[in-house]
DNA sequence: ACAAAAGTGTTTTGGGTACACCCATGT
DNA sequence: ACATGGGTGTACCCAAAACACTTTTGT
C-alpha cells in the first residue's frame, strides 16, 4: 500500500521502479476539502533522512505516471490513495516544468534521490474538491493533514507554487462551472452555499440579493427537508441537478455573485 | 535548421536525440494568427513513406523538451522555428497523455518511429497569436500552410482534438484576458477590433452598444492617426496600452461584448 | 422569553439592447 | 453623384445593489 503512495520509497529496485512508471512525469494535486465552514487542503508529512538527522518536511501528495495510464488516471489513484474516496472531481490546471525544480532545497532532493534516478521531473498541477464529511478518516493515508487554504505552511520543492497556482484557478474556474456543489455534501441549505462562496473569495453578500440570484438557477432543486436539531427555524435543504444544469446552461452563464 | 524542426529525422541517432532531449514529453502548438479577416491556424505537411508509398499528412508544429529548458522554452523555440517570430503569446493550456495517443494511425507511427525510440509520448498542448502581417513569409518554414480555423482538414495523431481544444480554450480566455490585441496588428480600427470578436465567436455586434462598451476601456488608446487609401470615411487607429490595463483591471472585468 | 438563524420585497441605479441617420473619402 | 464604411444618441427593460423586519425552532 505504502508503495502505491510513493513509488520505490528504498524498496524496489530503480530498474523495476522505471519499468511501471514514466521517470520523467508526474502528477501533484491540490485536493481542496471543505468543511467546519474552512476550506482546506491535504498536506502530507515527509520524514527525511539527512546529515544524521530525520527532517520533518510536507508536500502536496504526487505521483509517478505509470506506463500504462493516462493522466487522469493518475490523478485518480492519487485520490484514492489518499483519501479512499472514488469519482471525486479532479481538474488539470498547469503543467511545472522549471529543469531546477526538484533542487531548490537539498533535503528535499534527498529524499527524491531514492526513489528515482532522474534528476528531473515535470509535473502536471491538478486540483481537486471534495467534502471533507465524506471522507472515513480510517482510510485517510497516515500523515495526511488539512490546512486551511489561506494559511499553508512551507512545502517540499515548487510545491507552494503549485498550490497558489491551483487556489487561483480554482477561484477562476469557480465562477464559470459549476463547481460548489463538488465542495458542498450532496444535500445542502443556501446558506451553507452562501458561506462557501465567502469563504472562497473572502468577500460577503447580501442574503437577499443571493437568494434572488439562487432562485433563478433551475437545477438547484429545493427539496422538502430541512435541517434538524439546529435551535432556530430549520433552513430548507437543496440539492444540485447536473442534468438540469446541462440542459439549461449557455454559453454566456456564470456564476458570479 | 530542418533538424531543429523535426528533432531527428532519420539523421541524429536516438542516442544522440535522448541526450538532448526528454524523450516522453513535447509539446504541441496551435499556432493562430489573424489575417484576411479571418483567424487562421498554422499546419504543417510532413511527407511519409509507407509501403513503397509517400504518404502526404499534415499536423500541428511541435517538438520535444530539451534537457536544459523548461515547457515555456520550447513553446518559443518553436514559434521561432516556425514563424521566425520572437516574443509571441504562447500559453499551455492542456496535457495529452493517452498511452496510444501516437498509435491511433500507423502511417503516423511509422513517421514517429525513426525519430523516437518511445512508444508514448506525452505532450502538453499551447496556443499561439499573432497577426499574420507580422510574419515575414520568406522566414515562415517551409511546408507550412495557414488553415482557416473553421475549416481545420484532417491532422495526424490526436492532433484534430489538441486544436479543438485549443480553439475553445482561445474563446474562454478571450473573455477574460485582452488577448484579442496579440492578434490584431499594434494599430487597428474599432471595426478591426469588432470583427475580430464577430470571427471567433461566429457571431455579430450592434456596432454602437460595441462602440459604447469599447469606449469604457481606458486602456484603449484613440490615436490622432487615421486610415488612408480607402475609399470611405478614414477610421481613426487605436492602440492598447498594457500599463493602462494592468493598472486599472478588477477581479471582475471581463472581455464580453 | 430569549437567542439564533431562516426567510422575504421594494426602490434606485446602471448596463444591456434595439434601432436610423448623417459624414468623409475615393472613384 | 454615388458607393462605402465611419461615426453618433435615445428609449426601454432588466439585473445589481442597498436596505429591515417577521418567522420558526431549541433552550
Amino acid at each position: 500500500m505504502e508503495s502505491e503512495v510513493n513509488p520505490n520509497p528504498n524498496r524496489i529496485s530503480q530498474e523495476a521502479f522505471a519499468k511501471e512508471f514514466l521517470p520523467s512525469i508526474s502528477v501533484d494535486c491540490a485536493i481542496f476539502g471543505y468543511g467546519e465552514n474552512e476550506l482546506k487542503v491535504l498536506v502530507r508529512r515527509e520524514f527525511i533522512p539527512f546529515n544524521g538527522e530525520t527532517h520533518i518536511e510536507w508536500k502536496l501528495p504526487g505521483n509517478h505516471v505509470k506506463r500504462n495510464e493516462d493522466i487522469d488516471a493518475t490523478a485518480a489513484r492519487i485520490l484514492k490513495e489518499q483519501t479512499g474516496l472514488e469519482n471525486i472531481y479532479v481538474k488539470q490546471f498547469s503543467v511545472f516544468s522549471d529543469p531546477n525544480r526538484l533542487k531548490i532545497n537539498m533535503v528535499d532532493y534527498e529524499w527524491l534521490k531514492p526513489r528515482i534516478a532522474e534528476d528531473r521531473v515535470i509535473t502536471v498541477g491538478f486540483y481537486s474538491l471534495l467534502n471533507i464529511n465524506d471522507v472515513d478518516n480510517s482510510k485517510l493515508i497516515e500523515d495526511a493533514n488539512w490546512e486551511n487554504a489561506y494559511d499553508v505552511k512551507e512545502l517540499m520543492f515548487d510545491h507552494n507554487q503549485i498550490f497558489d497556482e491551483a487556489f487561483k484557478k480554482l477561484r477562476y474556474d469557480l465562477l464559470h462551472e459549476p463547481l460548489v456543489f463538488e465542495l458542498l455534501p450532496e444535500k445542502f441549505t443556501l446558506t451553507e452555499m452562501q458561506k462557501l462562496y465567502e469563504t472562497i473569495f473572502n468577500t460577503t453578500y447580501d442574503k437577499r440579493n443571493y437568494r434572488r440570484k439562487v432562485n433563478k438557477m433551475a437545477y438547484l432543486i429545493p427539496l422538502d427537508e430541512f435541517q434538524t436539531g439546529v435551535s432556530h427555524k430549520p433552513a430548507r435543504l437543496y440539492s444540485f441537478n447536473r442534468d438540469i444544469y446541462e440542459e439549461t446552461r449557455t454559453e454566456r452563464f456564470d456564476f458570479r455573485m
